[in-house]
RNA sequence: GGAUCCGUAGCUCAGUUGGUAGAGCGUUGCGUUUACAUCGCAAAUGUCAGAGGUUCGAUCCCUCUCGGAUCCACCA
């Protein structure tokens, strides 16, 4: 054995022999309950960052389930995470100086997907070099056929029962990626912009966005303030910078009389509150602004033919301002307009020290505009309150225990959800609209109605056989797909199943994976995810199996720079877990994310901790050249070649019952009950969820109880030759690696395979140990 | 406005049935011809944010205060 522990020349080796030995497969058997944990998908276009290394939590998990010899799944998977992967392309396709305009949707779609292709394989492998035991033969992506064929007919079922619908209302518009989104992806930001007071006939309001005033349709006053309540019901015309516009007085108790002058403008086609107060007083829904996020205008400028305006006095003034306007940017028509109120005298005052939370896009950062489009929406309610129910039962628990309140608090307040993208990378909605029928719905004839299917182009419109159907352009919100991750993965999984390798395999070989492996055991993932993805998983695997889609949702916390700090490209402090591997080892970086960190919270990575971890291998490896050494046969030969001799090996005392009974040093007394209490307590903590206590349980033992004392201690017996003295020491040390193994998988199974032992079963298999009796 | 988390050794953090405080890194001193300098031995430093309360006893439970962070919410 070298001098130190190199894993930069064992890992590589050591993983292709645990995959291509199938030992990441599971071993299904009867009256053996399962465990299985799904990976989280990551991105398939994307290197994985420090982030993903904490999903060594589920190997650890894993590989204990594993070692106990329970049928054990762990699922890999890659997530075509739709509109991030089309954005990222699109950066791509920017410094080739193109744009996603310059191509069809099906060249864009290909040219994506091959894109997805090429990068997929470095994630996967980046997944291999932190050594996680993921079941590769099951690997499986989001857009592959059978996981799609679910996702449409999950769709068609929530549509049959109407817990899908169509409506057209504000959605969370990204100008410039061009696309709705939902409520999650909306990231609000405090910001200072100036309020303006504007004169509006008889009184005065703030806002912070002029622009929008043109399409004013009401003006809102709380019922309750007694300045303003002679005014509601009333109509009023009020002179604008488009001349005088007529606006009814309505009441609002969410109008706060404090704000402001107390007054609130109504733009229905521009504010959400608005839009529902438009709907409660059937107000027009009029936009202004467009979906390139600029002024339109041409309602004005081009009034529809056969209506005739009455004759406006100084309408030319009028004219060229709007056109003034027409076709801008917001951000560079509002200070126009602010000039033009001026010189019009209505703008009372302006307060440059306004501050106030904006909604921007999550990915670019634009200014997200409420905008009125036409999407699919899920009735939420009904699917929340199941997935309430079931943590209020118990049927799905959370460590920390604490996300139980945050996740029932989501679940609360989660609005319908909008799941219609404007991409084109993703799963295009399986919906389709009679076009004749539209024709007749324009004339008011029928209401608009769509086909949906599982898939499949209807063939002829129910309603009247016309067979000009035009499918919706736009594809699922990624998280609908990945929402169904759970049975979604495990039906199009595990039909496949190798040769059986014993009776009980064949009896369970008739259960594909769904019926056997779900619900799955734990769902593990970063805490930040947990209203977009698992309470989605929850709402939506309920309803649609009956059942919950895991058990245990444990959450881990964010990973921060060594002062606490987010890590982000700008501030140069992302830690490249790959990097790390390379220097340190995978064991390495692993037990370092997992030692002293509690769950659920942020924990802070410096280098100094990784390469204490690094350490701690170095001091296993030489713990193990410690026994090598001690060992007789190893003593009398001088050749070192000779520790790889299996005759040698043979000539070893292996610690066993007999001996157990024998035992009189007082010192292997000790050390053998000192290792049955870790074994225990290591046990109960993992079985506990307790990771970094069992780590630190571990790490303890071995270098300050084994290694410090009772080897420097026993010296002496040791290098004279005491069978037993050795035996023992070899024992604890083999007991010590099987503990270890969950958490650093490498080094483990690299010394196991060099110390003498009476299996020649990897490590990876080796059971988990229990008391020596 | 609501919710949550954090404030423990110089730094980063563990500490779940409440019983005289722990780890990693760092610091100091000593040591080392064969397990390991990616080391060993020894050592130092803590009013466990503050104040009350419950208790025989509180870092741990309750209340409040002060500081730091995060998430949510239709203040135009």
């Amino acid at each position: 054995m070298d001098k130190a522990y190199n894993p930069q020349t064992v890992e590589e080796a050591i993983y292709k022999m645990w995959e291509s030995g199938g030992y990441f497969s599971p071993r299904k058997a009867r009256g053996k309950p399962p465990f299985s944990i799904l990976l989280p998908p990551p991105n398939a276009n994307a290197d994985l960052h420090v982030g993903h290394a904490m999903y060594v939590v589920e190997d650890i998990m894993i590989r204990y389930h594993r070692m106990k010899g329970d049928p054990t799944l762990w699922m890999p998977g890659a997530d075509h995470a739709g509109f991030e992967t089309q954005y990222v392309y699109e950066k791509h396709l920017a410094k080739a100086g193109k744009s996603r305009f310059d191509f069809d949707r099906e060249t864009l779609y290909k040219d994506i997907w091959a894109f997805v292709q090429t990068n997929r394989g470095t994630m996967e492998n980046q997944l291999r070099r932190l050594g996680f035991s993921l079941d590769w033969t099951r690997n499986i992506f989001t857009l592959d056929p059978k996981i799609v064929e679910t996702v449409y007919q999950s769709f068609k079922q929530l549509f049959d029962e109407g817990l899908v619908y169509r409506d057209k209302r504000l959605v969370n518009y990204c100008t410039k990626d061009g696309t709705g989104f939902s409520d999650l992806e909306v990231l609000y930001v405090q910001r200072n912009d100036p309020l303006y007071y504007i004169k509006y006939g008889p009184f005065t309001i703030a806002t912070a966005r002029p622009e929008t005033k043109f399409r004013d349709t009401a003006l809102a006053v709380n019922p309750k303030d007694k300045r303003y309540k002679q005014y509601i019901g009333q109509t009023l015309e009020i002179m604008g910078l488009l001349g005088p516009i007529k606006m009814t007085v309505i009441p609002d108790p969410h109008v706060d009389p404090k704000f402001g002058t107390g007054i609130m403008k109504v733009t229905p086609a521009h504010d959400p509150h608005d839009f529902e107060l438009g709907r409660q007083f059937n107000l027009p829904v009029t936009p202004i602004i467009d979906f390139r996020g600029k002024m339109d205008f041409s309602w004005f400028l081009n009034p529809i033919p056969g209506i005739k305006a009455a004759p406006i006095p100084g309408i030319e003034k009028y004219r060229a301002r709007a056109e003034k306007y027409h076709g801008k940017k917001v951000a560079v028509v509002r200070p126009l307009m602010v000039e033009d109120l001026k010189a019009d005298g209505l703008m009372v005052k302006i307060d440059e020290a306004y501050s106030h939370r904006i909604g921007t896009c999550w990915k670019c950062g634009t200014v997200i505009e409420p905008l009125p489009l036409e999407q699919w929406y899920i009735k939420v309610a009904p699917l929340a309150a199941e997935a309430k129910k079931a943590i209020e039962t118990k049927k799905v628990t959370f460590v920390p225990k604490r996300f139980e309140k945050t996740a029932k608090q989501w679940l609360t307040n989660f609005h319908d959800w909008n799941i219609s993208r404007q991409n084109v990378w993703g799963i295009r909605i399986p919906a389709w609209r009679c076009v004749d029928c539209d024709k007749r719905q324009e004339t008011g004839d029928r209401k608009e109605h769509w086909i949906v299917t599982e898939g499949n182009k209807p063939e002829k419109c129910p309603a009247c056989a016309g067979t000009d159907l035009v499918q919706d352009t736009d594809t699922f919100d990624t998280w609908f797909s990945s929402g169904q991750w759970p049975f979604a993965t495990l039906r199009a999984t595990g039909d496949k199943e190798k040769t059986a390798d014993n009776k009980e395999q064949t009896a369970a070989k008739e259960k594909n994976d769904y019926e056997y492996f779900y619900p799955t055991s734990v769902m593990e993932t970063g805490y930040d995810i947990l209203p977009w993805w698992v309470c989605r998983m929850l709402m939506l695997g309920i309803h649609l199996t009956g059942q919950v889609p895991f058990q245990t949702v444990y959450l881990h916390g964010l990973v921060r720079d060594a002062q606490g700090q987010k890590m982000s490209k700008s501030k140069g402090n992302v830690i490249n877990p790959l990097k790390m591997v390379d220097q340190y080892g995978a064991d390495a970086l692993r037990m370092a994310l997992v030692f002293g960190t509690g769950a659920g919270n942020d924990q802070a990575l410096s280098e100094d901790k990784i390469r204490g971890m690094r350490n701690f291998a170095n001091k296993l490896w030489n713990i193990a050249r410690f026994i090598e050494m001690s060992e007789p046969a190893g003593k009398d030969s001088g050749n070192p070649e000779d520790s790889r001799n299996q005759t040698k090996n043979a000539e070893i005392p292996l610690y066993d019952e007999t001996m157990h009974k024998e035992l009189k040093n007082s010192s292997d007394k000790r050390i053998i009950s000192e290792t049955n209490m870790l074994v225990s307590g290591v046990t109960k903590d993992i079985e506990r969820y307790r990771f970094s206590d069992a780590a630190q349980k571990i790490y303890d033992f071995a270098w300050h109880t084994l290694a410090d004392v009772h080897l420097e201690k026993n010296k002496e017996r040791f290098k004279s030759g005491d069978a037993q003295a050795i035996a023992v020491l070899h024992h604890v040390f083999l007991t010590i690696l099987r503990l270890l193994h969950p958490f650093m998988p490498f080094v483990t199974e690299e010394i196991w395979g060099k110390l003498p032992k009476k299996t020649t079963d990897p490590l990876i298999i080796s059971p988990w140990p229990g008391n020596t009796k």
